[in-house]
DNA sequence: ATGGTGGAATATCCA
Protein backbone atom coordinates (compact mmCIF):
# COMPACT_ATOMS: atom_id res chain seq x y z
CA UNK A 1 0.00 0.00 0.00
CA UNK A 2 0.88 3.78 -1.23
CA UNK A 3 0.55 6.41 1.62
CA UNK A 4 1.14 10.04 1.08
CA UNK A 5 0.92 13.30 2.59
CA UNK A 6 0.28 17.06 0.58
CA UNK A 7 -0.15 20.85 1.57
CA UNK A 8 -1.93 21.49 -1.37
CA UNK A 9 -2.38 25.07 -0.74
CA UNK A 10 -5.96 25.25 -1.71
CA UNK A 11 -7.95 21.93 -3.18
CA UNK A 12 -9.80 24.75 -5.35
CA UNK A 13 -6.96 26.18 -7.48
CA UNK A 14 -5.41 22.73 -7.18
CA UNK A 15 -7.54 20.06 -7.80
CA UNK A 16 -6.26 19.22 -11.66
CA UNK A 17 -2.51 18.78 -10.33
CA UNK A 18 -3.98 16.59 -7.30
CA UNK A 19 -5.82 14.86 -9.42
CA UNK A 20 -3.17 14.17 -12.05
CA UNK A 21 -0.71 13.13 -9.67
CA UNK A 22 -2.91 10.78 -8.07
CA UNK A 23 -3.43 8.71 -11.54
CA UNK A 24 0.44 9.10 -12.11
CA UNK A 25 1.15 7.89 -8.97
CA UNK A 26 -0.99 4.76 -7.68
CA UNK A 27 -1.63 6.41 -3.92
CA UNK A 28 -3.59 4.39 -2.22
CA UNK A 29 -4.83 6.97 0.39
CA UNK A 30 -3.44 10.66 0.94
CA UNK A 31 -3.79 13.30 3.53
CA UNK A 32 -3.95 16.64 2.27
CA UNK A 33 -3.81 19.62 3.91
CA UNK A 34 -4.58 23.76 3.64
CA UNK A 35 -7.77 23.09 1.80
CA UNK A 36 -8.93 26.33 2.49
CA UNK A 37 -12.39 25.08 1.26
CA UNK A 38 -15.50 24.81 3.04
CA UNK A 39 -17.63 21.32 2.97
CA UNK A 40 -19.57 22.83 0.20
CA UNK A 41 -16.64 23.86 -1.64
CA UNK A 42 -14.68 20.94 -1.50
CA UNK A 43 -14.45 19.26 -5.07
CA UNK A 44 -15.49 15.90 -3.84
CA UNK A 45 -16.51 14.66 -7.78
CA UNK A 46 -13.11 14.91 -8.91
CA UNK A 47 -11.88 12.21 -6.21
CA UNK A 48 -15.02 9.97 -6.77
CA UNK A 49 -14.32 10.05 -10.07
CA UNK A 50 -10.80 8.26 -9.57
CA UNK A 51 -12.34 5.78 -6.85
CA UNK A 52 -11.60 7.86 -3.84
CA UNK A 53 -13.77 8.57 -0.47
CA UNK A 54 -12.96 11.59 1.02
CA UNK A 55 -13.53 12.87 4.54
CA UNK A 56 -12.87 16.64 4.56
CA UNK A 57 -12.98 19.13 7.41
CA UNK A 58 -12.97 22.96 6.60
CA UNK A 59 -14.86 25.68 8.03
CA UNK A 60 -13.69 28.43 6.36
CA UNK A 61 -11.00 29.89 3.59
CA UNK A 62 -8.30 28.99 5.74
CA UNK A 63 -6.62 25.74 6.90
CA UNK A 64 -8.58 22.77 6.06
CA UNK A 65 -7.40 19.05 5.86
CA UNK A 66 -8.61 16.12 4.45
CA UNK A 67 -8.07 12.32 3.69
CA UNK A 68 -8.54 10.30 0.42
CA UNK A 69 -8.72 6.67 0.16
CA UNK A 70 -9.38 4.13 -2.66
CA UNK A 71 -8.74 0.95 0.37
CA UNK A 72 -11.64 2.41 2.07
CA UNK A 73 -12.19 5.29 4.91
CA UNK A 74 -13.87 4.76 8.44
CA UNK A 75 -13.84 5.67 11.89
CA UNK A 76 -13.72 9.16 10.61
CA UNK A 77 -12.29 11.79 13.94
CA UNK A 78 -12.01 15.51 13.20
CA UNK A 79 -9.88 16.77 15.78
CA UNK A 80 -8.57 15.13 18.87
CA UNK A 81 -9.08 14.96 22.50
CA UNK A 82 -7.42 17.97 24.23
CA UNK A 83 -6.79 19.75 20.88
CA UNK A 84 -6.89 24.11 21.49
CA UNK A 85 -8.67 26.59 19.58
CA UNK A 86 -7.54 30.01 18.50
CA UNK A 87 -8.96 33.26 18.44
CA UNK A 88 -11.04 35.20 20.75
CA UNK A 89 -12.92 33.38 21.92
CA UNK A 90 -10.93 30.15 21.45
CA UNK A 91 -12.23 27.80 19.13
CA UNK A 92 -11.65 24.68 16.82
CA UNK A 93 -9.71 25.28 14.35
CA UNK A 94 -9.89 22.04 10.72
CA UNK A 95 -6.25 21.26 11.47
CA UNK A 96 -6.49 17.38 12.15
CA UNK A 97 -8.70 14.88 10.64
CA UNK A 98 -7.94 10.82 10.93
CA UNK A 99 -9.53 8.18 9.10
CA UNK A 100 -8.43 4.21 8.96
CA UNK A 101 -7.68 3.44 5.18
CA UNK A 102 -6.19 -0.20 4.47
CA UNK A 103 -5.81 -1.03 8.34
CA UNK A 104 -4.14 2.22 8.76
CA UNK A 105 -5.16 5.06 10.73
CA UNK A 106 -3.98 8.00 8.92
CA UNK A 107 -4.19 11.56 10.41
CA UNK A 108 -3.98 14.51 8.31
CA UNK A 109 -2.07 17.56 10.19
CA UNK A 110 -1.90 21.14 9.54
CA UNK A 111 0.22 22.21 12.57
CA UNK A 112 -0.36 25.99 13.23
CA UNK A 113 2.17 28.27 11.68
CA UNK A 114 3.33 30.40 14.36
CA UNK A 115 4.09 33.04 12.31
CA UNK A 116 7.15 34.86 15.07
CA UNK A 117 8.97 33.73 18.08
CA UNK A 118 7.22 36.78 20.23
CA UNK A 119 3.73 36.03 18.40
CA UNK A 120 1.17 34.20 20.76
CA UNK A 121 0.52 32.06 17.79
CA UNK A 122 3.91 30.08 18.29
CA UNK A 123 2.60 29.39 22.05
CA UNK A 124 -0.81 28.11 20.11
CA UNK A 125 1.46 26.04 18.00
CA UNK A 126 3.48 24.51 20.82
CA UNK A 127 0.18 23.61 22.97
CA UNK A 128 -1.71 22.28 20.02
CA UNK A 129 1.70 20.00 19.25
CA UNK A 130 1.72 19.51 23.21
CA UNK A 131 -1.67 18.25 23.24
CA UNK A 132 -1.44 16.01 19.97
CA UNK A 133 1.60 14.11 21.84
CA UNK A 134 -0.50 13.33 24.90
CA UNK A 135 -3.54 12.35 22.20
CA UNK A 136 -0.83 10.01 20.18
CA UNK A 137 0.62 8.62 23.32
CA UNK A 138 -2.77 7.60 24.77
CA UNK A 139 -3.40 6.01 21.21
CA UNK A 140 -0.80 3.91 21.85
CA UNK A 141 -0.76 2.83 24.90
CA UNK A 142 -3.89 1.33 24.52
CA UNK A 143 -3.02 -0.43 22.06
CA UNK A 144 1.16 -0.54 21.34
CA UNK A 145 0.36 -2.41 18.40
CA UNK A 146 -1.91 -0.41 16.54
CA UNK A 147 -1.37 1.11 13.20
CA UNK A 148 -1.32 4.63 12.88
CA UNK A 149 0.47 7.95 11.21
CA UNK A 150 0.66 11.07 11.70
CA UNK A 151 1.39 12.42 8.47
CA UNK A 152 1.23 16.53 7.12
CA UNK A 153 2.72 19.89 7.45
CA UNK A 154 4.15 19.92 10.92
CA UNK A 155 5.52 23.62 10.63
CA UNK A 156 8.67 22.23 11.94
CA UNK A 157 12.68 21.79 10.21
CA UNK A 158 13.34 19.13 13.45
CA UNK A 159 17.37 19.73 12.49
CA UNK A 160 20.05 21.68 10.78
CA UNK A 161 20.14 19.72 7.61
CA UNK A 162 16.26 20.46 7.34
CA UNK A 163 16.91 24.09 6.11
CA UNK A 164 18.80 25.25 3.28
CA UNK A 165 20.29 28.24 5.77
CA UNK A 166 20.72 27.94 9.32
CA UNK A 167 21.73 31.93 9.75
CA UNK A 168 18.40 32.67 7.86
CA UNK A 169 16.37 31.04 10.18
CA UNK A 170 18.31 32.57 13.21
CA UNK A 171 14.99 34.57 15.08
CA UNK A 172 12.18 32.91 13.02
CA UNK A 173 10.33 30.44 13.59
CA UNK A 174 10.24 26.48 12.47
CA UNK A 175 13.86 25.83 13.81
CA UNK A 176 13.78 27.06 17.40
CA UNK A 177 14.87 25.01 20.52
CA UNK A 178 11.34 24.79 21.50
CA UNK A 179 9.60 23.70 18.46
CA UNK A 180 11.93 21.13 17.88
CA UNK A 181 11.58 20.04 21.21
CA UNK A 182 7.65 19.47 20.65
CA UNK A 183 7.97 17.70 17.69
CA UNK A 184 11.17 15.31 19.27
CA UNK A 185 8.43 15.19 22.30
CA UNK A 186 5.89 13.36 19.46
CA UNK A 187 9.14 10.98 18.53
CA UNK A 188 9.84 10.17 21.65
CA UNK A 189 6.09 8.87 22.19
CA UNK A 190 7.29 6.18 19.56
CA UNK A 191 6.40 7.66 16.13
CA UNK A 192 9.15 8.03 13.63
CA UNK A 193 10.10 9.84 10.38
CA UNK A 194 9.98 6.80 8.48
CA UNK A 195 10.78 9.11 5.17
CA UNK A 196 13.89 10.30 6.37
CA UNK A 197 16.32 6.98 6.40
CA UNK A 198 15.00 6.91 2.31
CA UNK A 199 15.70 10.82 1.38
CA UNK A 200 18.96 11.63 3.42
CA UNK A 201 20.41 13.82 1.06
CA UNK A 202 21.56 17.03 1.91
CA UNK A 203 19.76 19.36 0.67
CA UNK A 204 16.12 17.11 0.32
CA UNK A 205 13.52 19.31 1.24
CA UNK A 206 9.52 19.30 1.06
CA UNK A 207 9.05 22.76 0.72
CA UNK A 208 9.89 26.12 -1.11
CA UNK A 209 9.10 29.35 -0.52
CA UNK A 210 6.92 31.00 -3.62
CA UNK A 211 9.43 34.14 -3.30
CA UNK A 212 13.00 35.03 -4.07
CA UNK A 213 13.35 32.32 -6.65
CA UNK A 214 13.35 29.72 -3.14
CA UNK A 215 12.90 26.64 -5.41
CA UNK A 216 15.20 27.09 -8.48
CA UNK A 217 17.87 28.23 -5.93
CA UNK A 218 16.78 24.81 -4.05
CA UNK A 219 16.01 27.16 -0.86
CA UNK A 220 13.83 25.03 1.42
CA UNK A 221 12.54 23.40 4.14
CA UNK A 222 11.86 19.56 5.17
CA UNK A 223 8.88 20.53 7.13
CA UNK A 224 6.41 17.56 6.02
CA UNK A 225 6.61 14.33 7.73
CA UNK A 226 4.95 10.72 8.23
CA UNK A 227 5.57 9.74 11.88
CA UNK A 228 4.32 6.24 12.17
CA UNK A 229 3.53 4.00 15.33
CA UNK A 230 6.52 1.29 15.87
CA UNK A 231 3.82 -1.23 14.32
CA UNK A 232 3.96 0.81 11.07
CA UNK A 233 7.14 1.75 10.72
CA UNK A 234 8.14 -1.68 10.46
CA UNK A 235 6.11 -2.48 6.91
CA UNK A 236 7.80 0.98 5.70
CA UNK A 237 9.87 -0.31 2.63
CA UNK A 238 10.12 3.06 0.79
CA UNK A 239 9.87 6.22 0.61
CA UNK A 240 10.12 9.11 -1.57
CA UNK A 241 9.85 13.27 -1.80
CA UNK A 242 8.21 13.97 -5.51
CA UNK A 243 10.16 17.43 -6.03
CA UNK A 244 9.07 17.06 -9.66
CA UNK A 245 6.09 18.51 -8.63
CA UNK A 246 6.68 21.72 -7.42
CA UNK A 247 8.07 22.70 -10.74
CA UNK A 248 5.91 24.69 -13.31
CA UNK A 249 3.09 27.16 -13.24
CA UNK A 250 0.12 26.54 -10.63
CA UNK A 251 2.17 24.32 -8.27
CA UNK A 252 1.66 24.15 -4.27
CA UNK A 253 4.67 25.40 -2.55
CA UNK A 254 4.67 22.31 -0.72
CA UNK A 255 5.94 18.88 -2.61
CA UNK A 256 3.84 15.40 -2.06
CA UNK A 257 5.72 12.74 0.46
CA UNK A 258 5.09 9.58 -0.38
CA UNK A 259 5.27 5.67 1.87
CA UNK A 260 5.76 2.36 0.51
CA UNK A 261 3.97 -0.20 3.12
CA UNK A 262 4.51 -3.87 2.77
CA UNK A 263 1.14 -5.86 2.54
C1' DA B 1 15.75 23.77 -15.13
C1' DT B 2 12.68 27.85 -13.10
C1' DG B 3 10.93 32.27 -13.80
C1' DG B 4 11.22 38.31 -9.79
C1' DT B 5 4.79 34.90 -4.65
C1' DG B 6 0.20 33.02 -4.31
C1' DG B 7 -4.25 31.88 -2.22
C1' DA B 8 -8.56 33.64 -0.16
C1' DA B 9 -14.32 36.02 2.41
C1' DT B 10 -9.19 40.07 -1.96
C1' DA B 11 -7.57 46.26 -1.19
C1' DT B 12 -5.95 42.68 3.65
C1' DC B 13 -4.78 38.51 5.95
C1' DC B 14 -2.36 34.26 5.89
C1' DA B 15 1.51 31.42 4.67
Amino acid sequence: MRIATWNVNSIRSRIDRVTAWLERNEVDAIALQETKAREDQFPFDRFEALGYEVAHHGLSQWNGVAVASRVGLSDVQVGFDGMPGWGEPAAAEARALGAVCGGVRLWSLYIPNGRALEDPHLTYKLEWLAALERAASGWLADDPAAQIALMGDWNIAPTDADVWSVAYYEGRTHTSPAERAAFAAVVDAGYSDVVRPHTSEPGTFTYWDYTQLRFPKRQGMRIDFALCSPALAERVVGAAIDREERKGKGASDHAPVVVEIAD
